[in-house]
DNA sequence: TCAAATATGATGCAATTGCATAGAAAGCAG
DNA sequence: CTGCTTTCTATGCAATTGCATCATATTTGA
């Protein structure tokens, strides 16, 4: 295993300061339109799309790629501001099942209409429509189930 | 300004959880290690790559795109640990000299170790050279300098 | 069937981050 | 000069995150 050539390093070097900073600016302007974190639209779209609604918080978990601990506590206050709602899951009593509520179906809609214009102005804008395929199938291939070619582990 | 197309919005989803799976398996390797996080790497790294290895914190921000209380309190922490140091700049009391010390430049060569192989693990293993080339010019233009071919603010 | 291993979610506590703002030094307009 | 604005860094306090671990429920395997 060995060091990585120039061209990668600055793929990966881009790669962290471009999410950085369009995340940035997305955030920016969801808050300036008083709306929370891309976290909490995040958890709303991940279960809008899932069937009824509802979806274990091990699942979005491993969709959204946040912490276990972290979760817990974003549902928590998600709860409280009633967007989302924690129900028992048949047969299996450790599970549960997180629902998302009208209301969080609604806030979802509404910061879609800042958070979708302005992907477009920071992403959109930017390239082709053949380009950003492009863009998509290359970031596709860095997905956490995604094989690697080389072998060798950590350690 | 209008909605994203699918495509569009593909690559940022993609782009974001990319980033944070490749982030969060290169921190847990450092870490296992025993190394400080990423943020102190780049840190490091920058005032290394600078002239007699010292930075304003302004500039360091706009590098590795921190928040400024942020890089304050993490200067604060490494300047305790030996890594870094702050002098005066010469001409204009408000500002200051980061300046990277021995141990500093020290400790980035040993997480390079680490580091740099955890690169071509995640990113070097998946891309053909070309690809990655590809990779990086596509998301150059996601830079925070980089212009924007639509026209249209937030808000 | 029962103890050990595993899976899921929650939580106490320390560390870090975000927010608002302070403090100090330049820069600027009249 | 003098007061107003801007620039740069620091900080009090609240919110969030990370870490280790707990509590409970299920699965496994002897």
């Amino acid at each position: 295993m060995q060091e990585p050539s120039e061209t990668v390093t600055n793929a990966w070097v881009r790669l962290i300061r471009a999410g950085r900073a369009v995340a940035g600016q997305i955030e920016a302007e969801l808050k300036a339109a008083g709306f929370p974190s891309l976290a909490w639209y995040d958890v709303l779209l991940s279960l809008k799309k899932a069937p009824e609604g509802r979806r274990t918080p091990r699942e979005i978990e491993q969709e959204v790629l946040f912490e276990q601990y972290n979760l817990s506590r974003l549902l928590d206050r998600m709860e409280a501001e009633g967007l989302v709602r924690r129900i028992p899951y048949p047969g299996d009593r450790r599970r549960q099942f997180v629902e998302i509520t009208l209301e969080g179906r609604d806030l979802q809609r509404r910061m879609w209409v800042v958070y979708g214009p302005a992907i477009t102005r920071y992403i959109g804008c930017r390239f082709a429509e053949g380009e950003a395929e492009q863009l998509a199938v290359l970031l596709g291939r860095l997905a956490p189930s995604a094989d690697a070619e080389c072998s060798g582990n950590p350690g």
